[in-house]
DNA sequence: CGATCGTTTGAGTTTGATCAAATGTGGTGG
DNA sequence: CCACCACATTTGATCAAACTCAAACGATCG
């Protein structure tokens, strides 16, 4: 799935990846979209489960996911572990890396994945010298922690199945906008005791759950891919408000004419 | 409690507490610390229960917690309520603001609080000028985000027991480290709801939760105060690792010798 | 063709929620 | 100073959601 790119095609498809991001804030001037393809960025390939970078590590490197589907997550002594956030293709993981000393959580990779890697000095210099361009990737991470705070919402107060559907919704939604969703249905290699690990529930209650949702119509499954059967009912079932995600207009609308 | 102080003091309060919360993340220059100083706050008190900003405003200002406690929070339709965290003196609480067109969360007064606002244009400017103010206010939200990334896996994975033993040992440090914390004792102005609401748990069971605490000698309530009476033992239950707090070595050295 | 991993099903248990009422506590006004 | 009110805490009893353990069933892969 992965042939090995020459280097000067990687650079160019990280810096383009990260321009796109950016420009979701706000339109970059030449200048600036030059210092974004300045930076040079090595890719590297990660299988399942394979850790990216672990909890108390001392990075080197922002992390910028390309393929497949990671996620970040922390764990307890003894074994329990809850997954934070998943990420999507296109996102930056850990803009964290250059301004706390250690990451106090792992990001690790649930399916095949290509990282793009950019050094912390590079970004640190972008900061330096563009406003603008800091300001786009502040406010990534900030996007980032409205969803953490959607998360928390959703383990502490809905139960399992309003916290499945919801988890759906965003899914529907973030794939969406970039393109990843066809006829309601996306891929989602992610198996039952990882959704548990998530949703902060026993695998078992998961099959469960899935089962309900799939019996009221909601979502069906077949292998690694899921398809959303009614988005309104999934959306009411998970009171589902998706400003959290802080998408654009446009996002939004070209979403909302899909869904006709 | 809070005699309306004259303006000029004000402002100074404001900018004071600013500077203090900044240099914890990197020493400022002079001109640095006057660009932080030429900042106008205005402050404004609230009562208990009352809000500071609402889920959906469009604000204007950002706003700091100068006395009191306060709280982020979210609410689902229905009423259901999560409380996402707990500020202190000393925090800014909603330095997204600035970049993110609407609030996602709301701010609510717990105690009688004291909050400074300064606006949003100040900032922008600041933002623009002073790259280091810019990475120590994006410490700031990153220490934010590093602490709701720990409530998910603490409403996510622990039990009710550990769960409210964690809260109190980030508590206990995190108040500690700003000097609000006399053997073991903290002004604690919050009703078990409301802790129900932060811990993703229903009033009566808070009340047996903290019962169990007390029963096993770790704190002790009265009134308002929370006095930690065996601090190790609390965070051996709670498998508490104050790391995600992201605390210098001196906030940690100062506290390990206040529990002497 | 095993072996491994993921999903599904069943039975029994635990945790925490809900409902309802009693008990404390602090503040207010007569 | 007391009566009263509004809230907060505490207790008891019942119930439901979700967990655990165990086993069967299905894929997928070398």
């Amino acid at each position: 799935m992965t042939s090995p790119p020459d280097r000067e095609t990687v650079r160019s498809d990280v810096a383009e990846v990260l321009i796109r991001k950016l420009e979701v804030f706000a339109p970059l001037s030449d200048v600036e979209r030059d210092a974004v393809s300045a930076l040079a960025g090595q890719t590297r390939s990660y299988s399942p489960r394979e850790d990216v970078i672990r909890q108390g590590d001392r990075t080197e490197h922002v992390n910028l996911l390309l393929e497949g589907f990671a996620c970040r997550y922390k764990t307890l002594e003894d074994g329990r572990r809850q997954i934070l956030s998943f990420f999507v293709p296109g996102v930056i993981c850990d803009l964290n890396v250059f301004i706390l000393e250690r990451m106090d959580h792992s990001i690790g990779a649930l399916s095949p994945c290509v990282f793009g890697a950019i050094h912390r000095r590079q970004v640190d210099e972008l900061i330096d010298r563009q406003p603008r361009i800091t300001r786009a990737l502040w406010w990534c991470t900030l996007v980032g922690e409205a969803t953490a705070r959607e998360w928390l919402l959703n383990v502490g107060q809905r139960s399992a199945y309003e916290r499945a559907a919801h988890l759906f919704c965003e899914l529907y939604w973030r794939l969406g906008v970039v393109g990843l969703v066809r006829d309601g249905t996306f891929d989602f290699p992610v198996t039952q005791t990882e959704l548990g690990d998530a949703l902060g529930l026993s695998a078992v209650h998961v099959n469960r759950t899935l089962q309900e949702l799939r019996r009221d119509g909601l979502i069906s499954t077949q292998g690694r891919e899921l398809t959303v059967l009614d988005v309104e009912g999934l959306e009411r079932a998970a009171m589902f408000d998706p400003s959290y995600l802080h998408l654009t207009d446009t996002d939004v609308g070209a979403q909302r004419r899909r869904e006709k």
